[in-house]
DNA sequence: ACAAAATGTAATATATAGTTGACATAATGA
DNA sequence: TCATTATGTCAACTATATATTACATTTTGT
């Protein structure tokens, strides 16, 4: 399912899936698919992410 | 790093590495691991132990 | 309308998450 | 003490996260 939370945080923070992908160290590629949400990064990776768009991993992983 | 929160609150559900690790689906030694911290789980994996520890992402796998 | 940037999406390759089976030691209970 | 269960760890395997390259489409700015 796609993660739409990171969509508008990354959004919010005014960063290209490029950008984001540079601030983390992956590639874009891999920023695309989680945001399309086709699958499943590690939780360092999220972590990652949730540092760089200043959310936690509730905020932007959760998902009931 | 070792997982020391997940390991208390797996302790709280008086639950074993063998026991959750059939509730969730993987092999004892993914648990082990994991709680011994010598590796990067999927972010799916992490939810699972979340829901069967009843605990957040936040609570179990953010780290500073 | 045009150009540039951003995004979506393949195919192939590599690194590593997770499995399986096995064995050793530590902890627990009768 | 003895048997059982829980935990730690290793080696070899399989599945999949992530990289790389490439190209198509959509968005955005001028």
């Amino acid at each position: 399912m796609k993660n739409l939370n990171m969509k508008a945080a990354r959004a919010g923070k005014d960063l290209s899936q490029q950008q984001l992908a540079e601030i983390v160290g992956v590639s874009r590629q891999t920023i695309n698919a989680i945001e399309k949400g086709d699958y499943n990064p590690t939780i360092r990776l999220c972590i990652q992410i949730c540092k760089a768009l200043d959310r936690t991993l509730d905020e932007l992983f959760w998902e009931e």
